[in-house]
DNA sequence: AGCGCGTAAACTGTATGCAGATTGCAATCT
DNA sequence: AGATTGCAATCTGCATACAGTTTACGCGCT
């Protein structure tokens, strides 16, 4: 290995931000889901030190992290190795979604402050402008935001949690949803029953409509990540 | 630092399973949810190593984990720090807890095979003894079992993982519950009526005594929280 | 006295070395 | 030939050394 000075310079110009380790597990978490890695795989950590041009160290402190985050699998004395994400796992974490926003609907529909309330409707309705627009980049942004507010909403700060980590993780099978046709407009509907359940405080019906929100995107998505899984 | 043998048999006395790192995360994790240590209270990576008589390397990585358990704060280049799990969130916890078990009664009432049907009943039946001989330590074993067979019942992983997981952090909190007077007779009782929904596949009974269960069970130990906290 | 500033101590981040575990292969025996 | 045991190569687990960062203190200056 070289000079430490060198390879900070170098690592610096490839990855962004964070600590090296962070980046390391963004990077593996990336070539995971994205299926460059496949299930099964081993992750031998001199091959990833001498990929990513860093010790050992780093790579098994990042390696413990996927292992929290269930990306891979650990046993002692073992390589780690690609955990199998499965399209039946995959199918569960879409349905424990749909359960959890249930969830959080419901305790909204119950909890929000009439500030939060407010909030909510006026972020959705700006987005209307982004429908009609048909800019998808924008509404993306506009989603995410919608359902954290909802999400905080349910003033539950261990669902919370929960539903943000599945989140995270089903992240990459849901991006390319928004760009299925006509999938804005039907996105903005399916909020605004949502929206409106939640402003007139019946929980049954947000709890429903968060449900089969999140049933048809995820639907729209697991048809992506099949496709992708070629 | 003495010699790495007599280090190797020191620790093989003192801790029973598992590599080095789940020891200390398990021991750390302890110490952090029975208020031993306090939230805020910095977790300094060198007195770390030197009590538990290891090097800093282990120590990091337990501290990851910990991190990604949620149970210590982590930034770049600062102290780890004992989180803040404050009543408010424990009091989330449970109510998460709540929540994933109504969902997985539901679910187990309208998924499980047969067998898994005959097992839980099985199971539940055979600990009405260990109620009648206030087993209590037998009887938590079998607490244990039934609730796990009824998380798997709902067939969905990921809910498992999370079930599991939340189930886990709150172990500490909720281990004194059975030394409540009477707390075995009514919590079989509880099951039984979890049971019997779930053999006659009423989803919206299960879910909702399985809701009430847990929530009993919150708020004896949280009682028992606030009594520790002092 | 109060305020910067510089420096050293303390601590985290990373590299590297060594010991023990695992695995695959090969030589030997049945 | 197939099974088995021993060995070597490979890899993980941990320790230690070193580099970089943060913090705290004291000194000098205003």
């Amino acid at each position: 290995m070289q000079s430490s000075e060198v390879k900070q310079i170098r690592r610096r110009q490839v990855i962004r931000t964070g600590t090296t380790v962070e980046q390391m597990v963004r990077a593996i978490a990336d070539m995971i889901v994205t299926g460059v890695m496949h299930p099964g795989e081993r992750l031998d950590e001199l091959s990833l030190a001498v990929r990513f041009d860093v010790s050992r160290t780093p790579v098994r402190e990042a390696l413990r992290e996927l292992g929290a985050m269930g990306l891979v699998d650990r046993e002692p004395n073992r390589s780690a190795v690609v955990a199998n994400v499965t399209e039946a796992y995959l199918h569960s974490m879409f349905e424990a979604m749909s359960e959890l926003e249930a969830i959080c609907a419901r305790l909204a529909a119950e909890r929000m402050t009439v500030d939060e309330r407010h909030a909510l409707e006026l972020e959705h309705r700006a987005s209307a402008r982004l429908v009609h627009a048909n800019a998808q980049e924008d509404y993306a942004a506009h989603n995410t935001e919608f359902h954290t507010r909802l999400y905080r909403g349910a003033h539950n700060d261990h669902i919370y949690e929960m539903v943000t980590q599945t989140r995270a993780r089903l992240a990459p099978f849901r991006r390319a949803q928004f760009r299925l046709p006509g999938r804005l407009a039907k996105s903005y509907d399916e909020h605004d029953v949502i929206v409106t359940a939640i402003m007139r405080g019946d929980a049954a019906a947000a709890s429903q409509a968060a449900y089969s929100h999140v049933a048809i995107v995820s639907d729209a998505s697991i048809v992506f990540a099949s496709d992708k899984a070629e």
